[in-house]
DNA sequence: CGCTTTTGACCGGCGC
DNA sequence: GCGCCGGTCAAAAGCG
């Protein structure tokens, strides 16, 4: 009892001697206090029951024992409540801490706050007078306010603005447009606004979905003009005066054309400058007042690199297999679109390198069945090639890679800025024949690639890789969930940040749903396709003739002998009669095949000398 | 016969 | 203003 009592005393004379004891330790003291107290009333009642009997002494000696055992019992037990006691002290000493350091933190970042207000409150007050003073200086300072403007919302209004002004501001002020502007990408090309002061300002909507923009160059103008002298729908109209975003494929194809799952016509031929090979261009044939149009191009370095550059807007429902690369297409415009508008003036702006430097080292691990898919960015590259705001997908597999990857995703716009990644290849085979019509596209791509995402079944995508080359299907749906992400996202007309490539790109890797709907995706597909995926296909799509869209045929699209003349472009545009292939076409998966492959529905090339024709 | 492809011509933008 | 170039047109040819 008495040990009760020192080590209680030892422990309240402790405690009063720390000087800082708040309430919290306080009430843990009296908590522990009570409990000490209440064993030793325990044992005190305890003991008067072995009191008087005729065996005191043989009782006595049992209860000192007993009690002895008590006590060390007691004195254990109060050890272990003073431990506690000890480190609930310490951890409310850290917690008083941190809550010190936390608030030093806030008086701090009120007190920059504050500064900062004042700073702001100075600076607009000097602009203010300045104004009053200056008014030579007003121009700019409208300049000024439109640029402010723009991180708000549509920058349609500045592209007609004067273009001598437009120029000196764009000149001057370009990093201020920088740091300010969310406008579109049609904003910082201010010199070539005067050519748009004749065009109506244009409140549809753009061809994929985003609010449309201000015409950027006379081109579409005159576009629209022929459209209208020709006769043509007035969808073309109303969607041709927008500047129109560009969606490059570059795909490893070992056909003519790579099978999107549209029907095209081929209109015309050319031959552009700096590629020997052929430019192709085609119009959408499914429905006649269809403005949609592609150009179809070898890449003169490597001819197994097909380049199609997707423009306009289906106005028609699209077959199923269409909606993939459809969305694709998109949601990569979009992305263009969006992003482009982070930044605005000459210069390396654009974020050229921020898709790079954001999509580098993105790694996405796809929890599979079998094994895990890594999945990274690489290379970004730029190039200066395209006038219009042109976005790339680069999926030609990049020769370091050992896995798939997302390679490269290029932007390119009025500047020469480019930006690339992409899977490593998108099998954008054709699925037509199941007569699965997607709905709709209204005004643009977006409205189906959230469809497309929504099924998230192979038929949708063309997966005719064969079962060795798993890691392209684990990049299309990889690449087609991002673009659904994309299309979802902008298609909300979000306002997005700066630097809004970078920022998509982050919240699409930061979006879990986006790593778990993947995840899923592949794993049903690799369930269901892996095993047969090389004619797996067939039995995705629900449609009778799906292996021949979906693979490379075996002839391995070099169904022509080459040409006489030499041409090396020439035995990739081979004749070809319809845009679609036979349905009961045999289709044996190359083993090197290459991700898209049409079958029949080939860009025909004329041999060289046919194609020197041009101009 | 109808559709597609071919291909020379044409047009407009752009740079010099 | 001229030439180059990209893009388009449209008649002719080809194909099933």
């Amino acid at each position: 009892m008495d040990a009760i009592r020192r080590a209680r005393h030892e422990v309240s004379l402790k405690e009063d001697e720390r000087a800082d004891s708040s309430g919290d330790e306080g009430s843990c003291r009296e908590e522990i206090a009570t409990k000490v107290g209440s064993k030793r009333d325990d044992c005190r009642s305890s003991s008067p029951e072995h009191g008087d009997s005729g065996k005191q002494v043989v009782v006595a000696t049992e209860q000192e024992r007993t009690s002895m055992e008590a006590d060390a019992k007691e004195s254990s037990s109060q050890k272990e409540l003073d431990d506690q006691l000890e480190s609930a002290r310490a951890e409310m000493g850290e917690a008083r801490d941190e809550n010190q350091r936390l608030k030093i933190y806030l008086d701090r970042i009120v007190k920059d706050y504050r500064a900062l207000q004042m700073k702001f409150y100075d600076i607009t007050q000097q602009e203010e007078t300045k104004k009053s003073t200056d008014p030579v200086d007003d121009h700019q300072g409208i300049e000024h306010h439109e640029l402010v403007s723009l991180t708000l919302g549509r920058i349609s209004s500045e592209p007609k603005r004067d273009g001598k002004s437009c120029k000196t501001s764009s000149q001057g002020e370009n990093h201020d447009k920088k740091s300010l502007s969310l406008g579109l990408d049609c904003t910082f090309e201010a010199s070539k606004s005067d050519t748009n002061e004749g065009l109506p300002n244009l409140s549809s909507v753009n061809s994929f979905g985003e609010p449309k923009e201000e015409a950027g160059e006379a081109w579409q103008r005159s576009k629209a003009l022929k459209t209208m002298r020709g006769g043509d729908d007035e969808v073309i109209m109303q969607q041709n005066p927008a500047k129109k975003a560009r969606v490059s494929v570059r795909a490893r194809c070992d056909t003519p054309t790579m099978n999107d799952g549209c029907q095209w016509r081929k209109y015309g031929q050319k031959i552009a400058k700096g590629n020997p090979c052929p430019r192709a261009y085609y119009r959408c044939t499914a429905a006649p007042s269809c403005p949609v149009r592609k150009q179809v191009q070898r890449c003169a370095e490597d001819m197994t690199i097909l380049t199609t550059t997707y423009e306009g807007t289906h106005n028609h429902p699209l077959p199923m297999s269409a909606t993939a690369m459809a969305s694709t297409t998109s949601a990569a415009a979009s992305m263009l679109l969006s992003g482009s508008s982070s930044s605005s003036g000459s210069g390396p702006s654009f974020s050229s390198g921020t898709i790079a430097v954001d999509l580098h080292g993105q790694n996405y691990y796809l929890p599979d069945n079998s094994k895990s898919k890594q999945f990274y960015l690489s290379n970004s590259s730029l190039s200066s090639s395209s006038p219009y705001p042109t976005i790339t997908l680069d999926l030609t597999s990049s020769p370091s890679g050992a896995s798939s990857h997302f390679s490269r995703f290029t932007a390119s716009n009025y500047r020469p800025d480019i930006q690339k990644f992409a899977p490593t290849s998108l099998n954008f085979g054709s699925s037509e024949s199941s007569n699965a019509m997607a709905p709709p596209w209204g005004n643009g791509f977006l409205a189906t690639s959230g469809q497309s995402h929504s099924r998230n079944h192979p038929g949708t995508l063309n997966i005719g890789r064969p079962a060795m080359d798993q890691g392209n299907i684990y990049d299309q749906f990889c690449m087609q969930k991002i673009n659904d992400h994309l299309a979802a996202t902008t298609s909300q007309q979000t306002q997005l940040p700066a630097d809004t490539i970078a920022a998509a790109t982050k919240a699409i890797t930061a979006d879990p749903s986006f790593q778990s709907a993947l995840a899923a995706a592949l794993s049903s597909i690799i369930g269901t396709g892996a095993g047969g995926s090389a004619n797996g296909a067939a039995n995705l799509g629900g449609g009778n003739h799906l292996v021949p869209k979906w693979g490379p045929p075996v002839t391995n699209g070099f169904s022509s002998p080459p040409p006489p003349n030499g041409n090396p472009c020439a035995s990739y545009f081979n004749k070809t009669t319809s845009s679609q292939p036979p349905a009961s076409s045999k289709t044996i998966f190359v083993p090197l095949s290459l991700p898209f492959s049409t079958p029949s529905n080939a860009a025909s090339a004329s041999p060289a000398d046919k194609n020197d024709r041009a101009n």
